[in-house]
DNA sequence: GATCGGCCTTGATTCAGATCAAGGACGCTG
DNA sequence: CAGCGTCCTTGATCTGAATCAAGGCCGATC
């Protein structure tokens, strides 16, 4: 659990140019992919490629937030900590998406999150600065990342619903439904739980002892079979009445 | 709790043009400051100046979304209800302020929350549409909202740590903080707890019963007085002994 | 294939906060 | 000022999830 990035340039950065793969997936990206070559060769020039092993922490909540992030491979998990050492997992985020780019538009500058490798992980930092010229310049993009940045919000209103008007069996369903392998059919469907339990715990706040239990009563209620990562969901109805 | 607004146009929408007042608050807020005169002008012919009164819901969640609001007087609570009945206020918005912008830009353009008066209100209505329009050749009031919005989003993400790391205590000590009337001296300070107290329990994700025996328990151990809607802070560090 | 160390499950118990159930303190109306 | 409704407080009890405490199940290492 230490920090490779506060103790000034301790992660290996090395120019994006010098990978074309990297540099492909990124500009797929939605975020760059309304730039204009030219602009986006400019920003290039100042995105450097890091890896950061399992365990890492990328940076600390409160940090100076200078750059933002887009996770090539790997996992990488945005939490939360007490206090009193209690750690909450606000998402997981996996290969091809971004993180941190709001953080360029808050006051202060600060990172609201940490950010650590769930496992190994490479990814590309893009300064801050440098990318809200480039959009400042460009409304498409501007507009792109006004979305982009619109659904987080929406996505932490739904957890707050789902943490304030919802219980921990029902957050459950809710992400065995956001992670099913394909859509229900007649009423029956499959969902992966890929992280380890005590991941999907924090994210869901509870703790692993609670996820045990509660997947055991959806087992003994008939609902649902679990053979270790994989759900198998005998009733979608009964698993999620209200819906 | 009548909703208002879905059948046809039952709200009283009048040109904002004919308020004056109202004019000069509307552009006196930063989303609305940088533009250009003849810009705003264009934009506030499309604008309706309305009021609702105390009980009535301005928008539902779910509702299509095609306009956010300028709050001028009154108060607005943003809310999520559970399929039980029970209700989270998520936050309430005074006078100044706007709410509903970010849904412009999210998928589907459905209003995540609902809008209730808990006062009688006066509001503007300004079109997502044309605004967007009108921001989307003006890079100013784009990086505007969108430092706007992700101060939305840093505001979620705080509530989300006050409701998984923290507890109601913690919680309600957090929330006299950030109502003071004024700066803390001698350790000592006072706040106002200016919003009916089952409003204030819901905004903390607590029952009122709760919120009554946490001031109880405060009052007890010598740490605030309470009078009433105003709460004298004796010991600032003893409150929040983890500040 | 014995030993170790994570990770997960299970059981027993505790606890924070909810729920249920009475009151009390008001402001309002007639 | 009597009567009433709303909001708040207080007390008693309940409950969902946490905590505490064992084990069990691997997979890794020698």
């Amino acid at each position: 659990m230490s920090t490779i990035n506060e103790l000034s340039g301790v992660l290996d950065l090395v120019p994006m140019d010098d990978c074309s793969a990297l540099y492909e997936s990124l500009t797929s990206h939605y975020l760059f992919a309304g730039l204009h070559a030219a602009d986006f060769e400019q920003l290039a020039k100042r995105i450097a490629a890091t890896s950061i092993e399992k365990g890492e922490v990328l940076f600390h909540r409160g940090d100076a937030a200078e750059h933002f992030y887009f996770l090539d491979t790997g996992l990488i998990e945005l939490n939360l900590i007490a206090p009193t050492g209690d750690k909450k997992i606000l998402e997981v985020v996996g290969p091809g998406r971004t993180f941190g780019e709001a953080v360029a538009f808050m006051r202060g500058h600060k990172y609201p999150v940490s950010a650590e490798a769930l496992e190994d992980s490479k990814l590309c930092r893009i300064p801050n600065h440098d990318y809200v010229e480039l959009i400042r310049s460009n409304s498409d993009a501007s507009m792109r990342l006004l979305a982009d940045i619109s659904r987080h919000l929406h996505d932490r209103v739904r957890e707050i619903e789902h943490l304030t008007i919802q219980n921990a069996r029902t957050r459950l369903t809710s992400y065995m439904m956001d992670h099913l392998v394909a859509a229900p059919v007649d009423d029956q469907a499959t969902a992966r739980l890929d992280l380890p339990r005590h991941v999907i715990a924090s994210r869901l706040s509870i703790k692993p002892e609670t996820l045990s239990r509660l997947l055991r009563n959806l087992t003994d209620e008939g609902i649902v079979s679990v053979d270790d990562r994989v759900v198998f969901i005998h009733s979608v109805s009964r698993l999620r009445p209200y819906d």
